[in-house]
Parts: structure tokens; C-alpha cells; sequence
DNA sequence: GTGACTATTTATAAGTA
DNA sequence: TTACTTATAAATAGTCA
């Protein structure tokens, strides 16, 4: 939908590629939003550009506080796929190390041509830093996660309030109806209505 | 882009309501898609049906991965928080070193005797051993949790059905007392009764 | 990296089978 | 349900500022 047809490939061309992700991701957001509202349901989208800056959209909170944890790249496996080599100093975590790269390290020291030189010192030092790091990452992750349990309880509790509420209601409108079956049975004894 | 303009609030019909959940969905996938591939970038949607089922795009397999933990049933063996500290002859991971074992013969290694012999290989052995068992831990605890989640958003689900019910029911018990004031009319108006 | 401006292509709401 | 069809609304490619 423009000027011309595009063939479903890479868009060589560096700056309209440029231009089409701004568009076309806004679009996507847009579309994500319609659906959760027109359907009444959750949509979520993680998108990452090519230079590792993410835009996300979610419909709910519980949500958004897992799909955050794409951005702030801790989850292992996105670590040790994509953020290892990009420098990902956005994080306000940038000052550790991830396990991916300390994995790396030792690995490095393993292979290198001064790995003798590597004392048991060095490498317990790396296991602390590592241990440290995980801990964090455990840590942020079970926060977050309490987080999303925390909101998915308090929307049961609403829920079941208003269930209440309604049924209540509900009751109440059933006398309603009592009462029409009682009229029509005492005009049906009325000769007038015969 | 239709037949006529849609207002951007919850489709009150069910049945077009859910029409228009499978084609948006669709379209939303596809557009994910398109962006995935014409910017060169890793694009994830994210979408529960109100049925509690999951619909999922993603362009690369790290997310795909990590998205699939969600819908997949995690009803294998059950492995107990703590059976990987515990001796536990009984779970599949009994022949891995726990965190504390590791660290414990690190520090024995530096202090005693012969801790020149350990050589920096033996450590990096260590080192993958305590990698394994902590991902493993890692993700059993992911897995709890996302249970956990998983359960409450099926709660949630099922609390809203009721409560669509009980709606429909209270509307329909209105009706009822409609009819009852028009009979209480009616029969005011007949003489028999004064 | 945006913000308009259109000519076109796409998506899709209703209708139909 | 599920699948087509079609009239219309939306998105957007190319372009310029």
C-alpha cells in the first residue's frame, strides 16, 4: 500500500529502510492496540531494531512487566544470543558483567596463549562476580515476576467483587419476575379478561 | 477498512467479535512479519485469546522459545525446588554439583595443599558444572512461576465468562420486571379490582 | 531522524453461500 | 461454524520540505 508494490525482502536502501520501520512499526503498535480493544483481549508486541533499541506495546500491565524483561536482557537465553556482542549500556545493569560474558572470559583465558599465567585467584574472583551477577539477575526477575502476580490477584479480587455484586442483583430482579408469575395468574381468575 | 467505519471500543457482538479477533489477528501477525523482514529486525507478538489461548509470531527462535514457555504444559517431572541442593538420588540432575558444593571445593582447592595442581581447565570444568545446575534451577523456578501465572490468568478468564453470564441473566430478569409494571397498570385500569 | 502529501496497495466489515 | 466476495476504510511508498 503506496506508490508501488514491495517485494516482501530487506529494503537495501539504508534510509528507507529507515523510514519504513518508523512507520510500519507504528502501524503495528496501532494495530496491536485496535485488536486488544476491539476484541477485549491481551495483545503484546516486542519489537528491536537493528541497532538493539526496543519499542514494546502491551495491553496489560502483567504483561508488560514479563516482556520487560526482554529489554533489560535478562533473560538468559537472550543473552548469551544477542547482547553479548551488542554493548547494551542502555541497562542500567551495564556495570556487570552477564554470565554469558564471563562464560566468554574464562573461555578466553582457556584458549589464549597466556592462560598459564591464570591463577586459581583470577578465576575465583570470576566465580564471585558471576555468582554476584546471578544473584541480581535472579533477584530482578523474581521481582518482576511477584509483580505480575500481585496485579493478575488484585484483578481476581475485583473480579469476584463484581460477580458478587451482580448476583445480588440478579436475585433481586428474580422476585421481580415472582411477581409477574403471581399477577398473571390471579387476572387469569378475573372474568373480566376472559 | 470495511464496509463502514468501526468506533476503537470492544465489539459487543460476540460472534462478530470473534470474527474480527481471528482476522485482525491474522493481519497482525502478517505485519509483524513484513517488519521482521523488509527492516531486517527481530519483531514478537503476543496474543491471548479470552479463551486463555496463546497466538504467537516471532521472527527469531530465542523468542520463540521463550515466548512457548507460556503455553506449554509443564507436567513432566516434577522437580522440587530444593532437590537440587538435596543429596536427592531421586531427580534426573542428582549427578550435578549444587552452587554451594562447587564454590565450597573452589575454596578448599585455594586453601589447601596442593591447590598449585589445580589447573585452569579443572576450573572451567567446575565452572560449566555450576553454569548447568544454576540454569537448571533457573528454570524450574521460571517454570513454578509461569504455572502460577498461567493458573491466575485461567481464573481471571473464567471469572469474566461468569460474570458476562450473570450479565446477560440480570438483563433478561430486567426485561421480566418490565412486565410486571405493565401488568400492574393493567390491572389498575380494571374496575374489579377497586 | 520526523512531518505532510497523495496515489496506490492492503486490510477488513459486512454480506453471501 | 467456515469460506468467499466486495465495497470501503486504512496503511503506507515515494517524495519533498
Amino acid at each position: 500500500m503506496g506508490r508501488r508494490k514491495l517485494q516482501l525482502k530487506r529494503i537495501e536502501n539504508k534510509s528507507s529502510r529507515q523510514v519504513t520501520f518508523s512507520k510500519r512499526r507504528g502501524g503495528l503498535i496501532k494495530k496491536a492496540r485496535e485488536l486488544a480493544v476491539l476484541c477485549d483481549i491481551d495483545v503484546a508486541v516486542v519489537v528491536f531494531s537493528s541497532r538493539g533499541r526496543l519499542y514494546e506495546f502491551s495491553s496489560t500491565n502483567s504483561l508488560a512487566c514479563i516482556l520487560d524483561r526482554y529489554q533489560r536482557r535478562f533473560d538468559e537465553e537472550a543473552v548469551s544470543q544477542n547482547s553479548v556482542n551488542a554493548e547494551g549500556s542502555h541497562s542500567k545493569y551495564s556495570n556487570r558483567l552477564s554470565h554469558a560474558q564471563l562464560l566468554q572470559i574464562v573461555q578466553r583465558q582457556l584458549e589464549g596463549p597466556n592462560f598459564e599465567q591464570m591463577t586459581v585467584a583470577d578465576l575465583v574472583q570470576l566465580e564471585k562476580q558471576l555468582d554476584a551477577t546471578l544473584a541480581q539477575t535472579r533477584a530482578r526477575k523474581m521481582e518482576l515476576m511477584m509483580e505480575s502476580l500481585k496485579t493478575l490477584q488484585e484483578k481476581e479480587r475485583m473480579l469476584k467483587e463484581e460477580k458478587e455484586h451482580l448476583e445480588k442483583e440478579l436475585a433481586a430482579a428474580k422476585n421481580g419476575q415472582d411477581t409477574t408469575a403471581a399477577m398473571t395468574m390471579a387476572m387469569a381468575t378475573l372474568p373480566l379478561l376472559r
